[in-house]
DNA sequence: TTGTAGGCGTTATCAC
DNA sequence: GTGATAACGCCTACAA
């Protein structure tokens, strides 16, 4: 930068200035210094000028799994807003992984982020421990996830309960009574949530829970095989399954495939999330659209607008998921079930 | 840092040191200072010290769009390297937007990373240029692409002519005479590739390209649906298809379906990419599974090994494809076609 | 508008 | 092993 105001013989202030499109510089001056700076190939120092001005125009994101479907859609509504405002986004996997998470969280405080967004830091309590602190200092956090973290953070809600409850209903009314859970990651809230709407669902229909219906899993494709093998070994299978989400759903279809059981002729099968190929899928599937992307569009404005005034409180944002019939569902082989 | 050194009453080097983990500090030194660094919750400062060490620990990646399944994966290739060796991944969305691909460059340059992976920069000049010149600078570029940017880049190469000539032959040697051909965006060098290897098939076979079988897309499921649109509403429409990707496979599939064409009975449609997804659809995709995963791993070693020694030359790795024949294709209906 | 001085939090280089 | 001291490249002030 010395070597540029030196050639254009102007100030270091003036460079300065004319980088960061600050006004009080006449036009020609303007001019000149900029071609000086192509002539030069002369490119900022970002960590320079964060270390001075105390601050960063990057956004810290943790999230389980790039791998998943269902996240590179809510980095996109991430990345839409924070790029429009001229913020980048560093983007780490956790690869459901606590300590993966928590080295990730500290190289990002090191990289002086100017908030985070952390989405389903899965119940890692050393996790919520720093971003708690993180919100008590009052770096704005942003999480996607079933409970607040502190009063300061901004917390993303999807109804998990209402919505698994929507879905097993739907199943209900179709006529099924026997029908399967494949469930989230035991221990974790949404495992909660989703069982609580899945079991309120079956009472409010009159059904009965059953213990052995209900397999543990988690959200990937293995999951959903390995609980549509379960549950069709038993001796009285469901006709129906509630998977954790659509990637799960697709495993349970794959599996259930394979061992001769049409979908949703012969079993029905509902998924979570409505990730894009979940439409496409054949059978398409049933499921919960969530607002992928605008839940992360959303979180973004949230955190943008508590770093530029850190005075903003924390607060809850709900958002509603859609039932999608399509055609993974229908009545059960046997109404009189 | 200062605080800390005083409190441990140490030196500020020494902190430094046991924060770095350098030799030449004593047992109970080391553990006085890192109580005092967690007793004042002391986080060091990545800005500072990348602008006094000039050297940073973060890679630049940008891919066209983390929405399409081949990319995550590839991205994970990367990370896992990279992670393993203390490095981070920056990780920009470019959405197939020069001007998007130029801005995240100039944005990864002001962050000065220790290197650069770039995928797909589809036929950008100013990208290329820019690229080039990080090259020629010295700076680590690895590219996964058509082609070696610059003598001292790194290119992952993918066998584009030989995968499709494979995977049409593969359609030519179960009868198909009439075949479609969706292609990648028309003007980038993978286009070209694909069309000659879909082209050098069809020779070998003895049969004559026709002009209407050839329709031009892009990387979206969106371009398979027209694509398989525009195919069937020729007077002769092909009996078989081949996708640019897994994605458009999917889309073809799907708009065949909604006109009631059965697949692969009635026509059949290959894919490109080998996505997760691709042996969970149904029917299940053929197409030729490409190492993702392995390239992404192996584009950053080679990255990093650039990184430690910059005196390392460019280099070309190539990777083949392997032909996966699964549901999704079969003899055309009509064998005397 | 311009020049100069000082400091952001580290690390490198000395001599001790 | 330690302690000073000088950068790294940029920004803010303040006086000119």
């Amino acid at each position: 930068m010395t070597d540029v105001a030196k050639a254009a013989k102007v100030s270091l202030q003036t460079v300065s200035a004319v980088i960061n499109g600050k006004p009080g510089i006449s036009e020609p001056t303007c001019e000149r210094v900029r071609s000086v700076i192509r002539e030069f190939d002369y490119h900022p120092n970002g960590f320079a000028s964060s270390l001075r001005a105390r601050r960063s125009f990057t956004i810290g994101v943790v999230i389980p799994t790039i791998t998943n479907p269902y996240f590179p859609e809510f980095v996109r509504g991430l990345e839409d807003v924070a790029h429009r405002k001229g913020y980048s986004v560093f983007l780490c996997n956790s690869d459901h992984d606590q300590s993966k998470e928590i080295s990730y969280l500290q190289l990002l405080r090191r990289h002086q982020v100017a908030g985070y967004v952390v989405a389903y830091g899965l119940s890692n309590p050393q996790g919520d421990r720093i971003l708690a602190e993180l919100a008590a200092d009052g770096t704005p956090v942003v999480t996607l996830g079933t409970r607040q973290l502190h009063p300061r953070a901004v917390t993303l809600l999807s109804d998990d309960v209402h919505g698994t409850a929507r879905i097993t209903s739907h199943l209900v009314r179709l006529g099924h009574r026997r029908i399967g859970f494949i469930s989230p990651p035991a221990g974790g809230d949404v495992h909660r949530h989703r069982l609580t709407g899945y079991l309120g669902a079956l009472e409010k229909g009159g059904i009965c829970p059953e213990p052995e219906l209900i397999v543990s899993g988690d959200f990937s494709v293995e999951a959903g095989r390995r609980g549509a093998v379960h549950l069709t070994n038993l001796s009285e299978p469901p006709s129906a399954i509630v998977a954790a989400n659509d990637l799960v759903a697709i495993g349970a279809i794959n599996a259930l495939r394979r061992i001769r059981k049409r979908v949703p002729e012969d079993v029905s099968v509902t998924g979570y999330d409505d990730i894009p190929l979940a439409r496409l899928f054949h059978p398409a599937l049933t499921t919960m659209a969530q607002p992928v992307h605008e839940m992360g569009a959303a979180g973004m404005r949230a955190l943008l607008a508590r770093i530029e005034d850190p005075k903003l409180t924390g607060e809850a944002i709900r958002f509603n998921s859609r039932l999608l019939v399509r055609e993974s569902t229908m009545p059960p082989p046997d109404r009189a079930g």
